[in-house]
DNA sequence: GTTTTGACAGTAT
DNA sequence: AATACTGCCAAAA
């Protein structure tokens, strides 16, 4: 185990329920952007003993990752739809809808911010 | 030691 | 638009 695998682990922990989080977005969270592959290793080895949300975490484009034929693919999906993740055509999720947006950037650009100073500094 | 392998993603061509 | 290539890094062999 390393920090950023606990920081991976704990960020997958986060994914509320009836949402879903992409590989990279965990990555990027826990702080290696395009670790996506990490985070893949991550779900195998700590799925069990961390108890882990697995089936939120899906690909990049709102599809699950597993082939079609696999069981896990169909386990994934019908717990997907169990938690209300909605779902568009082909068994894609839709991500508009329910991809997780964890709040860490209100950053809501504040406008208009009054000038208690002028030109103090360029 | 080295090599292979992941339920991927972003960039380049 | 569709491939190809590169980054990522811990575990098992």
């Amino acid at each position: 185990m390393t920090p950023l695998t606990l920081e991976i682990v704990e960020w997958i922990k986060k994914i509320p329920k009836g949402k879903v989080a992409t590989y990279g977005q965990i990555a990027k969270l826990a702080g290696r952007p395009g670790a996506a592959r990490r985070v893949v290793w991550v779900l195998h080895a700590c799925t069990k003993s961390h108890r882990l949300p697995w089936q939120r975490v899906i690909g990049a484009k709102g599809k699950v990752s597993f082939k079609s034929e696999s069981p896990e693919f169909k386990k994934q999906l019908k717990l997907l739809k169990s938690e209300g993740v909605p779902f568009g055509p082909a068994n894609q999720v839709n991500l508009d809808r329910a991809l997780w947006k964890p709040r860490v950037q209100p950053a809501a650009r504040v406008k208009n911010q009054p000038r208690m100073f002028s030109d103090v500094s360029s």
